[in-house]
DNA sequence: CATCTTACAAGTTACAGATTTTGTAAATTG
DNA sequence: CAATTTACAAAATCTGTAACTTGTAAGATG
């Protein structure tokens, strides 16, 4: 029987909360799981039987904060417009998520950066099901498209210019617009360059 | 008269190249003023009296290694093959040249990176000029471009992702061949992009 | 009198020892 | 016996101090 009469998976769902409150507020770099641990009213090591270590806990933090933006993302695919718009609302949505979780939580945004530094599963998995979404959408916006697939990644990388974390984060003293209009511009023309070549 | 026997152009020109070589020896983070005064045999205050400070003899190595990669690239533009096949060289040479920095003097690359994320006056000059030879190329790949100023910014725009520094640092241990691949496929799609709209 | 040096304040880095933090293993508890 | 604790080694971080660097100003020199 456990002592702290949780469910194990009750208990890693507060780390959880606990880790990222706390990267909110002493920040990303100050996090201590001892810190975490006695807020749960636990030793550290207890939180040793649910996570093989810290790295395990921000992936788990990181993880959370993507699936918040991956719901908040569902809403473009589905909304209203062309396929063309729908595309463009998605790639212009993802951006903004970004730079508003980085002027708003810059602590959590610096710990998704560092994730996405060490190339972290939780964030490959992410970008995998971003470019599932950019085919989906692109096949429905180019009807006789070959290779979808293909097609995506060549959208995806380039827009890596403007969805890089540590660029967002470059340009966030840029008017958004200048950005925005830029990403749509490189987008239409792709799209253009895509359709011809179809 | 000076008493170092030197004329004033010639001292910058000495100072730059012992920074330069002391950055690629003993790396960029520990390179002292006062060494490089020292190696020129004279006291590092001497240096004030040419350089503002630091950052300045930093922009003028960096500015110099600039100057030999716009070198290099001249070769590109005015070399054979179609407009089209010129910008794609020229683009995938100075991938290249950024790679092959990276890789044999990690530390003056270094230099360029910090440069870079600062914004410096060296750097932005040699953007413009780059966006510049961008735009004759396209010009001369797509005869009724309308915007050359705009096309260019946005084929700079969509290569930022392969082009920035730090990016380029990223990844560096994947296979060139792959990322230049990438290069040239949204390369010519943009390009297939803005001939079906022009 | 332009060029350089010495002298100096303010800031930065280097380093060594103390303290914390991380992660593991063996012991404890319900 | 699963969940947790205590105990502990290794790694990382903090702290205070000495040495070094940067940049400025006042003075020296050809």
């Amino acid at each position: 029987m456990p002592r702290t009469g949780l469910a194990p998976e009750e208990l890693k769902r507060r780390a959880v909360e606990v880790a990222n409150q706390r990267i909110k507020t002493v920040g990303y770099s100050k996090l201590r799981v001892t810190d975490v641990a006695a807020e749960l009213g636990v030793s550290h090591a207890a939180l040793y039987a649910h996570f093989s270590g810290k790295a395990e806990i921000l992936d788990a933090v990181v993880g959370h904060w993507l699936d918040m933006a991956q719901e908040e993302l569902r809403a473009a695919v589905s909304g209203p417009g062309t396929p063309e718009q729908r595309l463009e609302n998605w790639l212009i949505q993802r951006l903004r998520l970004k730079r508003q979780a980085a002027l708003k939580d810059p602590e959590l945004y610096e710990a998704y950066c560092q994730a996405t530094d060490r190339l972290r599963e939780v964030v490959l998995r992410h970008k995998a099901l971003w470019r599932d979404q950019i085919a989906m959408l692109l096949t429905q916006a180019i009807p006789d498209l070959k290779d979808p697939a293909h097609a995506a990644r060549l959208v995806q990388s380039a827009m890596y210019g403007f969805n890089h974390p540590r660029l967002v984060l470059e340009y966030l003293d840029t008017e958004a617009e200048m950005i925005e209009d830029r990403l749509r511009d490189v987008l239409h023309t792709l799209i253009a360059g895509l359709r011809s070549i179809s």
